[in-house]
DNA sequence: GCTTGTCATTGACGATCATCAAAACAGAAC
DNA sequence: GTTCTGTTTTGATGATCGTCAATGACAAGC
């Protein structure tokens, strides 16, 4: 059924932690070398911090789970520069998009920390998602959350400052990757400045005074890529 | 299959004009009070101008596909004020998102303009998705498409002026909406200045003005809802 | 050590923009 | 016609923003 709640079958954790592309189906992990023949295999992929999944303009070879890390997509522009476009945390399924039109992957994926993904082969991907239609169901709902995100984003965008955008931000990465220290909250950014500067939608330069401004105001401090916030602000956010 | 491209069976034109929800199913047209027991039924609704499709808050009811006309979707905040959110025209799915999850509306969804959608209940959407999965498969491209839409216009709200987004903006509504007269293609907006400025991103004040800039440089005429641009303007772009 | 390259910050400037308030306008009802 | 309502435009102001250029910080390589 298309509005399944999660099942017992699919709550069953799956063998590759965090990935959607399940549904009571077998799975087997394929080492490699190793061969598997069951409906659904897939594969355990370590990536350093900075290594490549796949590039832009690269065919699409599967879907891929992030089951730890950070993966961050971008966008190569015909002048050389590129924009980062979204990134991508445990549980997001990558490469849907060209998995379901067979084209070429339009953003390179890169890792920001050391990740793993999930991979799942295209071959094996369709099989599945013939086979379990609630797979695909589940894959769509995903995509009309990502909509949902987007078009909040968009709002935002249009209707914030800059700064109140870069205040969000912040406190999104730091609810992700910041640990409690005493009496305050430290996170060390998984992001470059300008990477940074592309999520917010600022050039970089603008980026830099917005936090120099919000490190005066006092609630942020920053230094290089550390960032430390009063411990209460967390609750009461 | 999951990568399908279109067979013949689905090029068929489907009796409702753009339906996306259709791959060879059985359907039927419901004229009120009459019932259908095929696979999949649909029932034609015609809109007038401004008349509402659903609210938001609504719970869903089924998926609906523009095939006439032109949908606006909107958010209401709490603070009484409302923002466009995205223009539906013929060919668009719409309540997909509040169907896979069988949860509310999140927006209201209003004609601009007499309109004219083909409305599949939830169950029996429920039913064909079931029966066919290569319509599922459709929808999710869909949603993977709009993605893709939302994203570009992220980076563009990032990236350009706001004159450029609204030229761009401008040049896309004529280009859906203007005839060609003489020596010019004239074309009646189908928004409202409160409705266009969401759709750029800015306060109405500030299209006002960027409208009167656009005015005095000559390429497109304003008066009221109407825009002109030489007819040349078209090809050329 | 020095150089080189990359990334981040700072400075200066002009353009753009949002906001508030007021005026002009359009359309509907009478 | 007149009045009323809601929308659109205009005006004035100050803040924000993007751009270009220069500077600083820092690591890698010779």
């Amino acid at each position: 059924m298309i509005h399944d709640r999660p099942t017992a079958a699919s709550q069953t954790p799956h063998p590759c932690g965090q990935c959607q592309f399940y549904e009571g189906s077998v799975w087997t992990p394929i080492e490699p070398g190793s061969v598997s023949v069951l409906a659904g295999r897939f594969h355990r992929r370590e990536l350093e911090a900075d290594q490549v999944l796949f590039e832009q303009g690269d065919a699409n070879q599967g879907v891929f789970c992030v089951s730890r890390g950070l993966i961050a997509l971008r966008t190569h522009h015909a002048d050389g520069t590129s924009t980062l476009l979204k990134l991508a945390y445990p549980g997001e399924v990558i490469g849907f998009r060209s998995f379901l039109d067979n084209g070429n992957h339009k953003t390179e994926a890169r890792a920001l920390i050391p990740s793993r993904v999930c991979t799942v082969a295209r071959r094996d991907a369709e099989r599945v998602v013939r086979a379990s239609p609630g797979v695909l169901a589940r894959l769509a709902a995903r995509c009309v959350d990502e909509i949902d995100r987007n078009q909040a984003r968009i709002i935002a965008t249009a209707t914030t400052s800059n700064k109140e955008r870069l205040a969000d931000t912040l406190m999104e990465l730091i609810e992700r990757h910041g640990e409690v220290d005493g009496e305050v909250i430290r996170a060390r950014l998984p992001l470059s400045r300008k990477d940074l500067a592309d999520l917010i939608g600022v050039p970089p330069e603008t980026l830099s005074r917005l936090i120099g401004r919000l490190g005066k105001e006092g609630f942020f401090a920053f230094s290089g890529r550390e960032v430390r916030i009063p411990a209460e602000g967390v609750r009461t956010a």
